[in-house]
RNA sequence: GGGUCGUUAGCUCAGCCGGCAGAGCAGGGGACUCUUAAUCCUCAGGUCGCAGGUUCGAUCCCUGCACGACCCA
């Protein structure tokens, strides 16, 4: 019976040689580059004759007998490089042709196009700075297993130019929302991940342990109320982008790890949050589209401002001519929604009822740009109420191309509406429901020390650069998205 | 949690009605000094996801499980 053959038989085996040669690879700490693979072809007309040193994986090898042509790739992109045994030696070259796919070299020489155009370097010396043991993915169709992309993202990046593409748009989308909040006098700050309690959205969070101070701590669900204590302290505007944790289900909108932009600003109210996110979000699409339009999954998208508001209840109207303004109980808003299919009401709150509601029948239509306003009291404890209707909130959530991508509203600062507020969470609690906010004395002692009228938003990261890169599936923006283990060898 | 689909060589994929497991790329050997999905000759490479069942015989049909994708809750 034939030995199962291994890929990496022969890789190692050259390995091993080139040791035992005194000719490890991986002895080389460092390679003085003098140009990428896209300043190379770029300055060519300056370059032209003149010897470079690049370095960089090699992805592709072709043999011509006493020539070799390969593509070095770098971060910049790929250059070709080309070896004579006449420039460099039987013995040198010889080294050149026994180089796998997938080794990284360095290699130094002179530039020059060849016959049919390519800008090419011709190498006079190069050197092996990392033996590959494996082979890569096939050159062509590159990696398509999802599996593997995402567990093996690494292998994605190196061989799908749209994956590296993805996230180079990822980081600049993120960079101009900081940018944009810079601009406008906001500070950037850091607050605990590890939190003694959770807050600030409605989560059920991931628990965890710390030893030395031996004592429960949660991962942040949001930052929330840590930033609207730095209001209280007097920095007026403050930002913070980073992970949070949240422990639910896993889908194609939902990773239990995402990316949470909050900003608070002291003195404005959810007027100027909207404002602020149309100023946000556009600029995050400025940088990867240079406008304000943009085409996600065929739908062509405005973000122009202003973003028309339409105020939650008045949506439901609109789209099942169910009016939940006049209920006031969970039995009222049942009977309201007898003729939706809901699936199973019955032991729902009306807030939750409402919820299901617009989930099902609003939200996929909510296309262009729209801010939701006015959510009932009992779904925003932490939003202020409207003077004129005190059962409704100062509170927006934004939705482009019918995905909710953030949650805004003027912060509640009566700290004794506020401990009103946690007081009918825990009730809910009691009551069954497993995502509530619990009671912050902590942050309660804060608000009693004042905080100024404040706007507050947040936006989420992730879905929002899915929007702007027209993929599909978070998963796709998210570089290391949290699968299970895989089976067993 | 429910439904549908997928899992075959390192990668991308075929495999008909149940009857000896296939291709391209990658890999080994050989030819070739301007190629770029190089070309040509040649060779090797398989726990058909895992475990059962039906059958003379299962990659193929059935059941369960694992992982993934999509849809629904």
């Amino acid at each position: 019976m034939p030995e199962p053959f291994d890929q990496r038989q022969p890789r190692s085996d050259k390995l091993q040689t080139m040791q035992t040669q005194g000719r490890d690879p991986f002895a080389h700490h460092k390679y003085e580059r003098t140009h990428t693979a896209g300043e190379v072809e770029t300055e060519f007309d300056s370059l032209a004759g003149t010897p470079v040193a690049v370095c960089g994986r090699l992805i592709a090898i072709r043999t011509h007998g006493k020539s070799i042509f390969a593509d070095l790739q770098d971060a910049s992109g790929t250059i070709q490089v080309y070896a004579r045994m006449d420039v460099l030696g039987e013995e040198e070259f010889g080294r050149f042709a026994k180089l796998d796919l997938g080794d990284i070299i360095g290699a130094a020489g002179e530039v020059f196009r060849t016959r049919s155009g390519e800008v090419t370097v011709r190498i006079d010396e190069f050197i092996l700075l990392a033996k590959a043991l494996r082979p890569l993915p096939e050159k062509f169709h590159g990696l398509q297993d999802t599996e593997v992309r995402y567990r093996q993202r690494y292998l994605d990046l190196l061989v799908n130019a749209e994956t590296r593409q993805i996230f180079r748009q990822r980081s600049r989308i993120i960079q101009s929302a900081r940018e944009y909040l810079l601009a406008q006098g906001f500070l950037e700050v850091d607050t605990p991940v590890l939190q003694p309690l959770y807050g600030g959205a409605f989560a059920q969070p991931f628990t965890t342990y710390h030893n030395a101070l031996d004592m429960q701590l949660y991962m942040r669900i949001a930052p929330e109320l840590y930033l609207k204590r730095l209001i209280v302290g007097g920095l007026e505007r403050v930002f913070e982008i980073g992970p949070v944790f949240r422990n639910e289900g896993i889908d194609t909108r939902h990773n239990p790890e995402f990316t949470l932009l909050e900003a608070y600003q002291a003195y404005a109210d959810y007027d100027d949050m909207m404002a602020l996110t149309e100023g946000l979000v556009g600029a995050m699409c400025q940088a990867v589209h240079g406008a304000l339009q943009f085409a996600y999954q065929g739908q062509e998208i405005d973000l122009s401002p202003p973003w028309p508001r339409r105020p939650l209840l008045e949506l439901i109207v609109e789209h099942t001519d169910i009016d939940f303004s006049g209920t006031e109980t969970a039995e009222q808003a049942g009977q309201a929604a007898a003729g939706l299919d809901l699936g199973d009401i019955a032991d729902q709150t009306r807030a939750h009822i409402i919820e299901k509601t617009f989930d099902r029948y609003v939200q996929p239509h909510l296309i262009q740009p729209t801010f939701v306003i006015d959510y009932p009291v009992e779904m925003s404890p932490l939003a202020k109420r409207k003077l004129e209707e005190p059962q409704l909130t100062a509170r927006f959530e934004p939705f482009i191309a019918g995905e909710e991508i953030g949650n805004a509203f003027s912060e509640l600062n009566d700290p004794l509406d506020q401990r009103a507020r946690f007081q009918d969470q825990m009730r809910a609690r009691e009551a069954g429901a497993l995502e509530t906010q619990p009671l912050d004395e902590d942050f309660l002692a804060a608000l009693e020390h004042g905080m100024p009228p404040t706007g507050g938003l947040g936006l989420g990261m992730d879905r929002l650069v899915m929007l702007l890169t027209n993929q599909p599936n978070l998963r796709e923006v998210i570089l290391f998205p949290l699968l299970r283990p895989p089976p067993e060898s």
